[in-house]
RNA sequence: GGCCUCGUCGUCCAGCGGUUAGGACACAGCCCUUUCAAGGCUGAGACCGGAGUUCGAUUCUCCGCGGGGCUACCA
């Protein structure tokens, strides 16, 4: 199927039973960009019809995750519409009268088989070696049985009459046609003793009324798709285009869920990914362009996306890729942009991953204004700021002994270089990273040492660790008098360890 | 077990009857270089198997194998 050139309702209905997971997140991502190509509705639904597994959190986290991403929606909670309410439990009265209806249209039937017998009944057709269904019973349940199992206080069940031969087909806009045969089907539950719907027939019923054209969905809904043509045909409705999305596999190559580590598009956020490289990165999983682009602004997704792109095989998940992209996005922003988003990771507490506790808050974002163009291209995660900066705004570092010697360096040599480095470093004037360069190669040469094995402990002195930013530029960053007291004491460190060990 | 579905480098994606099977991430080496990155170059790395169809199959069909999904008064 080509893509649709009039304007399209679709909708993303998640349930709020848990923080949705980025596989769930990318089927909305779809949604979304087909409406903005066609110009059409983003709705947001939310089917909250099992009340027992409702979380409040969860829902919470979808609109959350959706804000993150950039998704807006067009119909939805909290934004109104005029197909609302979007909340299913608001709705309950349309599943109860759809659902009469559908029983004196001779479509269904009131069912008062009990969870006990249900259960029962699956055993013996298990240890029998044959397919557990649902065999059919309430078909031949009078009224006035189904009025005292009623009076009785047993649970009613509604259930769709499903023939028993024949099937039905339909085509899948990214699988082509997909047919199913009625004898595998049972009479299946549409409302539930609770009188809240299934899943089967809420959504249905709400798609029609929000003149919903495509329905957006993981693949896991296939098997269930001829449930819901049986019901369109019931109801004497046209089902909309289905376009089933290929699952997203964890590691393990299982269904993703809450076992495989970060999966949340929130836990993304939270990890330092930017909203951007998520939105791009999840939107190649499953689809591609056609050609080999790779990074591509939210424009030229909406521009180029297509549904008869869609990939047919599930994908693994694999975060590294999503790694180097957010780095590409970082690489790719302004100074000022990359500022704003990562004051907020490096302003939390230490133990939460920020800068240490004794460097005053708010940071000083002047002075990080001008550090940023020294780790820019290093970073790959907002969350990096912290340890990549850190030295810049603290007062001291307390480098290990260990690690201030540079290659095929001893301790000796070490001292000798730092001594030598830290008389310079005293008087050199101008501070500034190309005088500093000149002076500090001269040095070099003066004392006999290869320029990286003199500036190699400099560098752990002055920030605390092997990696780092140019050396010089960093420096003069620090400061001349930051840059005296700590080469300093690393001297110090140096030598209480050749003390501590000379014992 | 039954039904549905998928199967190209480790991973993500190209390929839609004839290609030295392409790109990206990751990996290795080299270059650049005061370290780390970034960048450049190079390398290694895949058509699940078997039958058919065809002059010719990674591509089409069937079977097998493997993966996944569903098989609830959950979605």
């Amino acid at each position: 199927m080509t893509n649709p050139t009039s304007p399209v309702r679709v909708r993303y209905a998640p349930s709020p039973t848990g923080i949705p997971h980025i596989g769930n997140i990318r089927t909305a991502l779809f949604c979304w960009v087909l409406a903005q190509q066609t110009e059409g509705q983003f709705i947001v639904r939310i089917e909250d019809t099992d009340r027992s597994r409702y979380d409040a959190d969860a829902e919470k986290a979808i609109f959350e995750s959706l804000e993150w991403l950039g998704l807006g929606l067009d119909e939805g909670p909290g934004k109104g519409g005029n197909y609302g309410p979007y909340v299913q439990s608001e709705r309950q009265q349309t599943y109860i009268d759809a659902a009469h209806r559908l029983i004196e249209s001779g479509h269904a039937y009131f069912d008062d088989t009990t969870p006990e017998q249900l259960h029962a009944l699956r055993e013996r057709q298990r240890a029998a070696k044959q397919p557990p269904r649902y065999d059919g019973r309430g078909r031949h349940r009078s009224p006035e049985e189904i009025e005292e199992s009623r009076k009785a206080g047993l649970p009613i069940t509604v259930r769709l009459k499903v023939p028993d031969h024949g099937s039905v087909s339909f085509v899948d806009a990214v699988r082509g046609k997909i047919t199913f045969e009625l004898k595998e089907l049972d009479d299946f539950v549409i409302l539930k003793s609770d009188e809240m719907p299934t899943y089967h027939l809420a959504h249905i019923l709400d798609d029609q009324a929000m003149g919903i054209t495509h329905v957006i969905r993981g693949d896991e809904w296939i098997s269930s798709t001829p449930r819901h043509l049986l019901i369109h045909q019931a109801l004497g409705i046209e089902p909309p285009e289905y376009v089933h999305v290929p699952l997203i596999l964890g590691k393990d190559k299982a269904k993703l869920s809450k076992r495989h580590g970060a999966t949340s598009a929130l836990e993304y956020r939270d990890l330092g990914f930017l909203p951007d490289a998520v939105f791009n990165f999840m939107c190649l999983l499953g689809w591609s362009p056609g050609d080999d682009t790779e990074v591509m602004a939210r424009e030229e997704i909406v521009k180029r996306f297509s549904i008869d792109r869609i990939n047919d095989s599930p994908a693994t998940f694999d975060s590294e890729k999503l790694e180097w992209m957010n780095g590409v996005y970082i690489r790719n922003m302004s100074e000022d942009d990359l500022i704003t988003q990562l004051l907020p990771f490096m302003e939390r507490s230490e133990a939460e991953g920020g800068l240490p506790d004794s460097v005053a808050r708010p940071i000083d974002r002047d002075y990080l204004k001008q550090v940023i163009p020294l780790v820019h291209e290093r970073l790959k995660l907002l969350t990096e700021g912290t340890e990549t900066l850190d030295f810049f705004f603290a007062d001291n570092v307390n480098p290990a002994a260990e690690d201030l010697p540079g290659r095929k360096m001893d301790a000796e040599m070490t001292e000798r270089a730092l001594v030598a480095a830290l008389e310079l470093c005293k008087d050199v004037s101008p501070f500034e990273p190309e005088h500093l360069e000149a002076e500090y190669r001269a040095l070099a040469e003066k004392i006999e040492m290869k320029p990286g094995q003199l500036f190699s402990p400099i560098r752990v002195a002055t920030t605390g660790k092997s990696f780092a930013p140019p050396l010089f530029d960093t420096m003069a960053a620090i400061g001349q008098e930051r840059c005296v007291e700590r080469i300093d004491n690393a001297i110090g460190i140096l030598r209480s360890a050749a003390a501590t060990s000379a014992d």
